[in-house]
DNA sequence: CATATAGTTCGTAATATTACGAACAGAATA
DNA sequence: TATTCTGTTCGTAATATTACGAACTATATG
C-alpha cells in the first residue's frame, strides 16, 4: 500500500500516543514520571542521580527526551534545575489513554468507585 | 549508584509500564491496538496489510512484538490467523495507567461524567 | 499431487537507543 | 579571581529497532 496525503492511516492521535508511549518506554523515564506526577511534586537532577543506578550524562539524556516529548519542564533555580510535570501535555496524554481504553471504561469506572 | 537486589529502584510496576509503553511506541502497533481494543473486535493480518503502508514481514514482526508483550493473541482459523486483544493483560495495562494517572484522577472523572 | 494463499522466519542494511567518561558552560562561593 | 557545584553536550561503542525481499512452512484448493 502506498502512503499518500489522503490515505494516511496514522492520524494525529495515533502519532501522539506512539510518541507518548515512546517517552515512557524506559524504566528510568517511567520512574521520573511517576515521581513527578503526584500533586505538586518536583525534583532535581541530583536527586535522581542518587536514587538511580545511572550516570549524570545518561540521566540528562532521559530528562531531555521527556522535555522534548513535552511531558516535563525544567525551571532554573541556580545552581539547580527544578523539574516538574508539564501539566497541560500530561493531561493530554491522560485524555489519549482514556480514549484508547474506552472499551474497558466499565472496568475502569468499577475500580475508580472502589477507591 | 550501584544496583543491588535490595536497592533496585525499578519495581515490578515500573518495568511493566515501560514494557507496555514500548509495545505501544510505534504507530503501526498503536493502530493495531486501537483497532482491536473495541468490544469484540478482531482482525486478520491481511486486513492490516491492505490498510497500512507496510510489508507483510514487517507487519508480522509488529504482531509478534504485540503478542510477546501479551497485548494481543492469535487464533488459527486456517488459512488465516484471527487476532484479538488479550483482555487479561490489556486490563492489567489499564490498571497500570490508571495508577500512574492517579494524580490526574479528578480530571479523568470529570471527563468521564461528561461522556 | 501441483499450485495458490496466508503468514512467518531469515539475512541484511539503515537508523535509533542507550550508556559511559571527558570536556564544557554557568552560577555560587571561598 | 580561582574553585566548586550542577548539569549539559560531545565522542564513542554496544545494542536494539525497523524495514525490505527472499525463502520457507502450512494449509487450502484445483
Amino acid at each position: 500500500m502506498e502512503l499518500t496525503q489522503s490515505n494516511n492511516p496514522y492520524n494525529e492521535d495515533i502519532i501522539r500516543i506512539s510518541k507518548f508511549a515512546k517517552a515512557m518506554s524506559h524504566p528510568v523515564r517511567v520512574y521520573i514520571l511517576r515521581k513527578l506526577s503526584g500533586m505538586n511534586s518536583c525534583c532535581y537532577s541530583g536527586d535522581l542521580v542518587n536514587e538511580l543506578p545511572i550516570g549524570r550524562s545518561a540521566l540528562s539524556q532521559h530528562l531531555k527526551e521527556l522535555k522534548h516529548a513535552g511531558l516535563i519542564q525544567g525551571e532554573i533555580k541556580a545552581p539547580y534545575i527544578k523539574y516538574c510535570i508539564n501539566r497541560e501535555n500530561w493531561e493530554k496524554a491522560v485524555e489519549l489513554c482514556k480514549e484508547l481504553f474506552v472499551s474497558t471504561r466499565i472496568e475502569l469506572l468499577d475500580s475508580e468507585t472502589a477507591l
